[in-house]
DNA sequence: CACCATGTTCCTTG
DNA sequence: CCAAGGAACATGGT
C-alpha cells in the first residue's frame, strides 16, 4: 500500500499502539527484505529495545527505538515496497504466507507482511538519506523544484517518480497531480515553464493532502484478516462519499471518460510504468487550472 | 500462457 | 563523474 499518503496514514495509525511497546522476539523468515544487515545483527541489535517513536519520510517508515538501558537510540527503517503491509496480532494468531519479519511483543505480535517481498526492514539508512525534499514541508518549495527539473530531458511523469527529486510520489500520485495541473506527462522536465512548475507543485501538495485527508477517514483493516486491504485509494466502500478531490480521476481509468472534460483516458508507457492522462485536459493548449477553477466558481 | 500490478536498485550504455 | 534506459527482484490476479 505503498505511496506517501498511505505510509502518512499508517503510520498515524501504528504509532499508539506501537509507542512503549517492548520487543521480546525477532524472527526473520526471509534475508533478503533486511537489504544487507546480517541476520545476527538484526535479531542482536533489536531483541530487548522499546518502540519510543514513528515518524515517515517520502515512502519510508522510521522506528525509533531504545534499548533496555535507555542509553542509545536507533532507527530501524521500513518501506513497503509494492505490497507490504504492517500490522499487529494476537501472539497466538496464525500468521499470513508471507511475513518477512516478525517481532515478538508479549501478548501481541507485530507483522511485517509482503508477498512480493520488495518491501524493506533494515538498520541502514542509506537510501533514506538520498531522498529530496519532503512535500509537505517547508523545505520543498517552487524554486526547488524548479532546480531539480531544469536540466533534465526525461518526460516529466518519468521524473515525478524521481525520489530525489521529491520524496513519496510513486505512479498513482504522479499521474494525478499532472492531471489536476494540466500537464502532459510526456513533455521534458526542462521545457516546463515557471507558471507550470509553479501549477504542479501546488498540485502535488492538493493531491498529497487530499489522500492522506481521505485516507484517514476511511476505516482501514490493516489486521489482514478482513476482506478490506488497506488500499484505500481505490474506489470508495459502499456508503462512502468521497468529494471531487479525494477521488483518483485518471489513474487506471483507460478508456473511462475524463472527469473534468468528458473526453477518453488514455494510458501510455513510461520507463515501463503505466501512465494515465486526459489528452484534452493535459494536452497542447489546454484549459489552465486556474480557469478551470473560475468555471467551476461560477456554475 | 499472456500481461498487469502502489517500488527500488543494479547494470549497461552513452 | 553523470544521465538515462532497461532488466531484475517475486508473487499473485485477471
Amino acid at each position: 500500500m505503498p505511496e506517501l499518503p498511505e505510509v502518512e496514514v499508517l503510520v498515524r495509525h501504528l504509532r499508539p499502539q506501537l509507542q512503549g511497546q517492548k520487543i521480546s522476539s525477532v524472527v526473520v523468515h526471509r534475508e533478503r527484505v533486511l537489504a544487507g544487515t546480517p541476520v545476527r545483527k538484526f535479531v542482536q541489535t533489536l531483541t530487548g529495545t522499546t518502540f519510543a517513536s514513528l515518524s515517515r519520510r517520502g515512502k519510508y517508515l522510521l522506528f525509533e527505538l531504545v534499548a533496555p538501558n535507555r542509553a542509545k537510540s536507533f532507527t530501524l527503517v521500513g518501506h513497503l515496497g509494492m505490497t507490504g503491509r504492517m500490522y499487529l496480532l494476537p501472539a497466538k494468531a496464525p500468521l499470513p504466507k508471507h511475513a518477512p519479519v516478525v517481532f515478538g511483543l508479549g501478548d501481541q505480535k507485530f507483522v511485517f507482511e509482503d508477498t512480493r517481498y520488495f518491501g524493506r526492514l533494515t538498520l541502514d539508512p542509506g537510501a533514506v538519506e538520498k531522498l529530496g525534499p519532503e512535500p509537505l514541508d517547508g523545505e520543498f518549495t517552487p524554486e526547488i523544484f524548479e532546480q531539480a527539473l531544469k536540466r533534465s530531458s526525461q518526460p516529466i511523469k518519468v521524473k515525478l517518480l524521481d525520489q530525489s527529486v521529491v520524496a513519496g510520489v510513486g505512479n498513482i500520485y504522479a499521474s494525478e497531480a499532472l492531471f489536476l495541473a494540466g500537464i502532459s506527462p510526456r513533455i521534458a522536465s526542462r521545457k516546463l515553464k515557471k507558471p507550470q512548475i509553479l501549477l504542479l507543485w501546488k498540485a502535488i501538495r492538493q493531491v498529497l493532502k487530499a489522500a492522506i485527508r481521505g485516507g484517514s477517514t476511511v476505516s482501514l483493516d490493516y489486521t489482514g484478516v478482513g476482506e478490506r486491504d488497506g488500499l484505500f485509494y481505490f474506489g470508495s466502500q459502499p456508503g462512502e462519499s468521497k468529494t471531487y478531490e479525494e477521488r483518483l480521476h485518471v489513474y487506471d481509468r483507460a478508456g473511462k471518460a475524463c472527469p473534468n472534460c468528458g473526453s477518453e483516458i488514455k494510458r501510455l508507457v513510461q520507463a515501463a510504468r503505466s501512465t494515465f492522462y486526459c489528452p484534452q485536459c493535459q494536452g497542447r493548449g489546454a484549459m489552465s487550472l486556474s480557469r478551470r477553477e473560475d468555471r467551476k466558481r461560477r456554475r
